[in-house]
DNA sequence: CGGTATCCGCTGCGATACTG
DNA sequence: CAGTATCGCAGCGGATACCG
């Protein structure tokens, strides 16, 4: 019998177990629009149209869930101002600073070697063009 | 008439515009999978089972398209060696090692952070449970 | 062992319309 | 201005089956 009904579930953080914790916690940063928005207030408040201008492509429903997602994680916090018209600001906590770093260098980097990886996609696709005679060339 | 069909498309990279490359690429590195499988194959060439095992949870379908897309961005490489059975290798190429620290680092991050994270969403959570009250919070 | 092929349910996301 | 609500589709990921 199991005398201890209660399943241990407390390991040392380990992002490669897909029950811990911090699994959860890395698929939720590892987004594009999480590192672009958290880069974006890593120099002060923004309110929900600035932020929408700066992040090119967004949809406002993209944005609204992000920063709802980011602010229940306890990354941000969202501030109204009950004036007409309505003024939303939202802002870095501690917890959303300690990581900005981070996400600038990810966004560096991606800027940095845009091109290279850019032509190895081309240089790839090429390849699979002219790829050699498949085995099975009977689908059916 | 437009005497210069080609549109211009060489800016300096700037992953807040849609159409800029980076932005592609972003899009691309900002994933767990992505990031797990940089971090993994940091310490040197692991076979397809191995990876399989250490990414807990990963199917079959979404590791083979994870580092297929890495092949082709220049990432890694897949040398296949026509044993039986057969073993195919992936190692991280110069480009896939110059992100190893960053991605270790969002790994990390993600370890350290996750009971405090966790706590945030469990009080948020709670919150939204009883919260009928209006416009209260009035920050000027 | 290391895949590929196929079906398929879920949700992610865009587009649109409406609101305090 | 900063949302919420709703619809509809595409794509992702899971499950399963089969192959070299």
């Amino acid at each position: 019998m199991d005398t201890t009904s209660e399943v241990r579930v407390c390991w040392d953080a380990n992002a490669y177990l897909a029950q811990c914790p911090s699994r959860t916690v890395l698929s939720a940063i590892a987004d594009k629009w999480t590192c672009l928005l958290v880069d974006a207030l890593s120099d002060g408040p923004m309110r929900f149209g600035e932020l929408r201008r700066r992040l090119d492509g967004i949809t406002q429903k993209s944005l609204t869930q992000t920063l709802r997602d980011m602010e229940r994680d306890g990354m941000l916090t969202r501030t109204v101002y009950p004036t007409i018209p309505p003024k939303v600001s939202y802002e870095l906590t501690d917890l959303g600073r300690s990581v900005t770093r981070l996400m600038a260098g990810i966004k560096v980097w991606a800027e940095q070697h845009a091109d290279e990886i850019v032509a190895a996609r081309h240089l790839y696709d090429a390849r699979a063009g002219q790829e050699p005679l498949p085995v099975t060339t009977t689908p059916r």
